[in-house]
DNA sequence: TTGACGCGATACCAAAAGGTTTCATATAAA
DNA sequence: TTTATATGAAACCTTTTGGTATCGCGTCAA
């Protein structure tokens, strides 16, 4: 079975999602991405570490640095997992795209 | 400010996800959502209040029954918030992207 | 009217989540 | 080498979450 669990739950906070607006901006090193937050290190990290396993950023060890980067392909299973409901996006284009599939079986 | 909080947070869980899977198929209440799954009815009625929360479901009384239905409009604040990410969507499509917005300004 | 049915709501419980503090370790710099 | 810096990790605490059992209430049917 398909494992988008981990990237939905790191997606289910708001700091988490704050973090990934700011690591579009650029890459930055633990210490630096809790600058921007009110609470410790710490707390932070492990954020960070939710957001890995949710295959949303990548972490690359830069001397004694940790240096955190956006990872724009882990959205992937969201979207995928999100696309099954765009058939049902609106009811109006659902039913047109119904009357066209009944269309195509008619020739 | 925007609250795709409750939306994000109602997707967070498999439990509820399937849920949304099932309510794709067909309308159902709250006992026949129940029965498809391996817990009490008051859980799967917790999960659903999460649902109707994050805007997912809409709910219609019908005598004494609740029935719960998909509301495919409900998935826009998070597909909203994802498209923030569409611009890191592939290294080489940004870079094209970046290139044609230079080459736009040299006009 | 009287049950049976479908549901809402509450109290309760264990586990997970989000946070802190503290300490250990590896690397950079003086 | 010594000291400061950046991080990892563990213990601990409080709140939230996902589940249960139970009771009460409105609605349908005999």
């Amino acid at each position: 079975m398909i494992t988008e669990q981990p990237t939905f739950k790191a997606l289910a906070d708001p700091t988490r999602r704050e973090i990934l607006r700011q690591l579009a901006e650029t890459d930055m090193t633990i210490a630096q991405v809790s600058d921007n937050f009110d609470m410790t290190r710490a707390a932070v990290k492990k954020h960070l570490t939710v957001l890995n396993d949710g295959g949303l950023i990548t972490v690359r060890t830069r001397g004694r640095e940790r240096v955190n980067a956006l990872n724009p392909k882990g959205f992937a299973p969201v979207r995928d997992w999100l696309s099954f409901f765009d058939q049902f996006w609106d009811d109006r284009l659902s039913e047109l795209k119904t009357a066209i599939e009944k269309d195509q079986s008619n020739d």
